[in-house]
DNA sequence: GTATCGTACAACCAAATGGTTGTACTAGAA
DNA sequence: TTCTAGTACAACCATTTGGTTGTACGATAC
């Protein structure tokens, strides 16, 4: 398996990225099917010049790719890197369970140790 | 099943609380055991008054709750917040498969369709 | 009591963010 | 060719962010 191999930098723009809801919805979007720019440009109540920051946003933290067809540019969401967010919060979640396992150790050692209680 | 109840504004405060090295750190420290602003203090090449922000950034976002304890606040990881920001990356690829699996259903019917291809 | 430790909070600052308008270039349509 | 649709990018602006210093105040230690 594969080790998940991100610098904090990196890790900093998957979260700052998703951190605004306009560019969660365009990543919504750009999973289920490609779209242009100028398709999500239409789609919000922004300049075309602010949804296009808001795609650098997204393609600098690897949450879409750009691939030109005729004089478009189609975004597309990437899975991959959603799934890499996902091993970073199920990381903060196994270290609060093997907190928690070490708090049932020492109820356990208690109880062995203070069978009257 | 509780469906998860955010607005936007509380999905960007989590995330973007989460986008930040010193931030994460500590929310790591502080789902393994209580500790206070000042002991974190100590910890990161910053002044108290930093990290106190940090803090009251996580606090903010509810992934740290802090309890008074004689003249320290103790600082606590909360793993329920944890919980809801791992259901909303869950709901991202639960889209994308929804999509392959679409894309399987027009695969099927074009190779019924089509059974020469 | 007084000293000090831990915290809260205001004021300030530089840099980043999220938006705007305007200009320019390229690819396809007419 | 000319017109237009789609994009890129620079410049600008207000607000937020992430840090600082300084002041104040309650709880504990001496």
């Amino acid at each position: 398996m594969v080790v998940l191999e991100l610098s904090d930098h990196d890790v900093n723009r998957i979260f700052r990225a998703l951190a605004d809801a306009t560019r969660r919805d365009i990543v919504r979007r750009t999973l289920v099917a490609d779209v242009s720019v100028s398709q999500l440009a239409d789609s919000y109540e922004m300049t075309f010049a602010a949804v296009q920051k808001h795609v650098a946003v997204l393609e600098d933290a690897r949450l879409v790719t750009k691939e030109p067809r005729g004089r478009e540019r189609m975004v597309r969401g990437n899975p991959e890197r959603i799934r890499q967010a996902q091993l970073l919060l199920d990381q903060f979640e196994a270290i609060w369970r093997s907190r928690i396992g070490r708090l049932d150790d020492l109820l356990a050692a208690d109880a062995t140790t203070h069978p009257e209680t």
